[in-house]
DNA sequence: AGTATTTTATACCGATAGTATATTTTTTGC
DNA sequence: GCAAAAAATATACTATCGGTATAAAATACT
């Protein structure tokens, strides 16, 4: 992960800064001398502290979904080991990052913009929790998963908070997740047993499928091809331009956008737009499985 | 509950604006003109625009912590009913009072103390949830009850809020502690059987007996009784100086503190102290169980 | 009525986020 | 290798905010 040599420094910078003294305690100034540039330079690359503060947000989230990808690569749907360690992939990285301090800080930002991206994160999540939980204890229904997920992120979540405030010993994730998984089990089969559903599951399908998502999907990925092709050299315009060309189509062929998106990946490797060029693949993926849904 | 006029006056501006605009989104300013009074007499009832926040968060918690001690008055301990209620006390309150958005702000706070104070305050609602588990449905034992605690206030925190930000109904915190509740039957059943504890539950304990707290609150005590001799008359400063007196001796008697809260309470009824004074009763109270609990 | 306290109005300080710009440095294209 | 273009720097500036200080006016107390 390249990005741009002085962009990656300042949000290097403050990311150090806003863990150490937090957000609103870090002027500017700080990271202005942290990072060893200018004052220029930092509005150059955001346009606020808040921007600057989503980058690393963001940069943090990308890297945890592509490790989920990666843990799932050849592995059974069903391998409940799979989850475990996916699952924990987003917390280790909230403790690597020390996000949970700034999960805080942006929590009391009145910027409108971070507070619906931090919920959009959050159900993304639940959705995503929900359709493993499916996936792994009861293939075929997902009858009651958003009850699941919610009660299971509920837990694991209180759990890290308490164990950090009350122990000395360094969070240890999985142990977490696995203790609160075995209690889920008998929770959950006594749950089916009785029949009470809490939470209905269609309650954020709207952002499962449906043409509100997949139109937010698509404007997303031409914004974002936009601020690319502005900084991308020729050759790299023809695959980006061929790819906008073909997923705006009418009928968007999947294996020739799946296609393009590993020549991008190839292309931009080890360049300053590797960063953007994973959002662009992500949000194109997404994308597909959306259309796809709508197909069936 | 009357207060000052004019420092509820601010408190009341101040808590409509922050809920409204948030937290750092409202300026001193708009504190002024919403309440309708000038800097100098902001100052003069608040240090800083923390501690006014502080206050309006105090003064909620002071009223739940009231109502759960009515509900409790002339019922059973095991009585789950009672229990229930009690726990919706605090999610009605937040719910009321729209606590939940200035809670988020409050996080962000680099304000140590405010921290401090929103810690302290978990806490101690995990001690209470653990000990009222083990009131209702483990008598005579608490082996899991930490554990138990911290899943349940999991649980109803992510399912309120997902409830929130999904559906269009009001929020009905008992509907899902009863569900909650529900689920927890089980799993509580399967967790005892197999043996396996999480944490001990001498996790917190310190907060609950030992020196330190007891010095803590008798601190907190004399400061208030302090504050509060400087604006009282002279009947009630009598009161003040004998319970002063009596917390401090060498062995406090349990009656006479008791009964010189009650007289406390009927004196300061309808003034402007009787907030203050309701603090003091709750620290006394609370002296009082500590000192107890090292005397067994 | 006269004293003490509270409230107001107003000016002020230091720090901050963000803007603007002229100058220097680095990168790029040929 | 050099000139044009882009990026980075230094610096000065504006507006706002939290908080302090103070003198004058209003209110409360006895």
């Amino acid at each position: 992960m390249k990005m741009n040599k002085r962009k990656w420094k300042i949000i290097d910078a403050a990311h150090r800064l806003f863990i150490e003294k937090g957000f609103h305690a870090t002027s500017i100034q700080d990271i202005l001398d942290e990072a060893e540039i200018s004052k220029g330079t930092f509005y150059n690359y955001f346009t606020s502290k808040n921007e600057c503060l989503l980058a690393i947000i963001e940069y943090v989230e990308a890297e945890g979904y592509q490790k989920r990808i990666e843990l799932a690569i050849g592995k059974d749907q069903q391998d409940e080991e799979v989850f475990i360690k996916q699952l924990a992939v987003r917390l280790n990285m909230n403790k690597k990052y020390n996000m949970l301090a700034l999960f805080n800080h942006v929590m009391q930002l009145d910027d409108k913009e971070i507070r619906k991206y931090m919920d959009k994160q959050y159900r993304a999540e639940l959705n995503w929790v929900s359709k493993r939980i499916a996936d792994v204890y009861t293939p075929g229904k997902n009858d009651y998963s958003l009850d699941h997920a919610v009660m299971l992120l509920g837990m694991v979540h209180h759990f890290l908070h308490v164990w950090k405030m009350g122990m000395e010993e360094e969070v240890e994730p999985e142990k977490v997740i696995r203790f609160i998984l075995k209690r889920m089990k008998s929770m959950m089969n006594d749950q089916m047993k009785s029949g009470e559903k809490f939470f209905s599951e269609e309650l954020f399908s709207f952002e499962l499928s449906g043409e509100g998502r997949a139109q937010r999907l698509l404007d997303s990925f031409i914004k974002k091809i936009d601020y690319i092709t502005k900084k991308a050299d020729s050759e790299q315009l023809d695959y980006l331009h061929f790819l906008q060309k073909e997923i705006t189509s009418e009928s968007p062929r999947k294996f020739i956008i799946e296609s393009m998106m590993l020549s991008l990946k190839h292309v931009f490797k080890d360049t300053e737009l590797e960063y953007e060029i994973s959002q662009v693949v992500q949000l194109a993926e997404k994308y597909i499985k959306c259309q796809e849904g709508e197909e069936v």
